[in-house]
DNA sequence: TCATGATACTCAATAAAATGACTAATCAGA
DNA sequence: TCTGATTAGTCATTTTATTGAGTATCATGA
């Protein structure tokens, strides 16, 4: 019962298709949620039948029609109360850190591999971010838009995905760098 | 199927009973992934199973008997040969990052309550990452413990989560201070 | 022209995770 | 001495998430 938040979460600022919110789970929203569009198009159905989101059919000539979704009153209302509850304990889940948990008695060389194109990742990650935030603040300066833009959330949860793929990117420079080391120290030459 | 490589790389360097393990997963392994007891229980039985970890009666006095288990040369090899395959898209849950996105739609001053909430368990658990990290490394230097440290996987990781929690200590502040500003501003005196 | 990929979805089956309720012993403190 | 916390788990049910397969149309490029 939380994947809901986040999609109302993400439809408060665009009226957005099924197809087009599976679009932005996989990308801005992956910052702090992930859902398949399966889960999507479930979820959507759902809250659509409890009146928390409104569908509006979109007849397209070009392409296949299709359903706009935008948060009512009442979800605003569930968004709300939801932000009054308790927050249940965040969680990550990353395969890479079970790899690097494990370093000590797996095959360095594919750990060191998997480093550099996990570091490769993000810097594309990190340019993204910093494209949306410009995008988002227009011409104003960051600090300027903080104060007085309109519209801050997308704003400050960009801001934390980019810092959090900074900090990936320099965690796994590191790591490999110092695998390196290790690993030309133990069989040298 | 992944969750076992998580408890494989939770055992690798200590001998764990079921309960151990679930503190394990809630301090150290939760940096990279999170698990409730009851999981790791039913994990920990289907891997006795499949020969890739063995488990040993102890018999106590004071407490309760419990079983510790070992990873097998069996789970060594499954444990590397996972190593080995793509990564699955790593993934992020946190309900106040859901919130934040929201932060335009709803109650500003439970957000800030919460942002400050968070930031104080953050700079805890930078605390508690930190004695860990000393304690893994003893006398010795950070650099001098990475370059010839007998086991640096879970130093690795760790390191990881201590950034992580800066990130999140910084965010929350930052995010925090540039609410109050706003809501000084929209609704002063 | 023919394959590909994007748009826009749906359905069914399985696997994994979360919730909630239990057992049972010991220990520390009011 | 009673209460609550800690150790050490188990069981059953429900909710979520994942996997895999389909449908259909149109646009793009070789």
């Amino acid at each position: 019962m939380a994947l809901r938040h986040a999609v109302l979460a993400a439809l408060l600022d665009e009226e957005l298709s099924g197809y087009q919110l599976a679009k932005a789970f996989d990308l801005g929203v992956a910052n702090f949620w992930h859902a398949l569009p399966q889960q999507l198009y479930a979820e959507l159905a759902k809250l659509e039948k409890e009146g928390l989101v409104a569908g509006r059919e979109v007849v397209q000539d070009t392409r296949p029609n299709k359903r706009l979704f935008t948060v009512t009153e009442a979800g605003l209302a569930e968004l709300d109360r939801f932000a009054a509850t308790a927050n249940k304990p965040s969680f990550i889940r990353d395969d890479l850190f079970v790899k690097v948990q494990a370093a000590d008695h797996v095959d360095v060389d594919e750990l060191i591999a998997q480093l550099t194109e996990r570091a490769a990742i993000a810097e594309a990650k990190i340019e993204l971010w910093g494209g949306l935030l410009r995008q988002m603040r227009g011409d104003r300066s960051e600090e300027e838009f903080l104060r007085h833009g309109e519209r801050i959330g997308p704003y400050l949860t960009c801001l934390r995905g980019l810092a959090f793929e900074q900090g990936n990117l320099d965690w796994c420079r590191r790591s490999a760098a110092i695998l390196r080391e290790r690993r030309a120290a133990h069989a040298p030459r």
